[in-house]
DNA sequence: CACGAATTATTAGTATACTAACAATTATAC
DNA sequence: GTATAATTGTTAGTATACTAATAATTCGTG
């Protein structure tokens, strides 16, 4: 195998990663969840960790904080999360779920699980860790 | 392994797409290429294909139309692209490389493929095959 | 304490991804 | 052959990703 084919991960990265996101979209409005697939991250991530500033979920998720800041201002506006002051930190925001929010995050678990389970038909939990493996080798090589 | 630990795939997935993208565009920009890793990409395929409809380059690309047809605009206003028009439909553009733009790819090829090839440090190409089976298999699952 | 440096969240600007709707053109059915 | 359907590319609108710049606040060092 040559170079320029082994460079060619980064086009099956993209593509499949394109992929995962727009089938689970694509689901997600069949099935009225009323929320995108990143937003569905936030939820989640807030329902296992109850409250978190902006910051904290950004490093988690790894993404940046105007991308959050977006997210959330959509979720607020959708009545799903809220942010109230920081005790400690004027500059931060706690941000949480609301009742409405935590309900959410409850009825959709389940649904999501086997909507992302649905790309892994025919692969193993050797795959898996194959794969996992894989991917955090290559993540950390561009840290 | 239970079912939720498995459907973290998704995650991991995104989270190092968009790492990969991030890091090619940054090393990019350092190194005054002035393009998108996108459009890079766009040139790449025009390379090696000489001329395709937009229709075709979407194809081969896994994009949508409105996505090229911007891609394909910034391109042609850098000059590194030219729209034709189709022979025998008129409703089709033929689409190439602007001699600035051969040059652009002959010039940067190497280096794309070196900070490419970064990611993979310390993976085999066992592990390149592995990996790309299991993008293939999940490609094709959601298909 | 005071001043400069660092942090937190936001805003603005550009690029990409997707959906929907549209205009122009071509293909198909009758 | 004409009406209808399908195709090609574009435009518009929303969401996310990233950079840069900014305001408010807190930290750190003298």
């Amino acid at each position: 195998m040559n170079e320029e084919t082994f460079s060619s991960y980064s086009f099956l990265l993209d593509r499949t990663a394109r992929r995962v996101k727009q089938y689970a979209q694509q689901r997600f409005k069949e099935l009225g969840f009323n929320i995108t697939v990143d937003q569905w991250i936030v939820l989640k991530h807030l329902y296992e960790h109850k409250e978190l500033k902006q910051n904290e979920l950004a490093e988690l998720l790894f993404k940046d904080n105007p991308t959050l800041t977006r997210i959330i201002d959509l979720l607020c506006n959708k009545g799903l999360t809220v942010r109230n002051t920081h005790p400690e930190d004027r500059r931060s925001f706690m941000v949480s779920l609301t009742r409405n929010g935590v309900k959410k995050v409850e009825q959709l678990s389940p649904k999501v699980k086997d909507i992302r389970l649905k790309a892994w038909e025919g692969l193993s939990t050797r795959d898996f860790n194959q794969f996992k493996k894989i991917l955090n080798t290559i993540y950390q090589n561009l840290g």
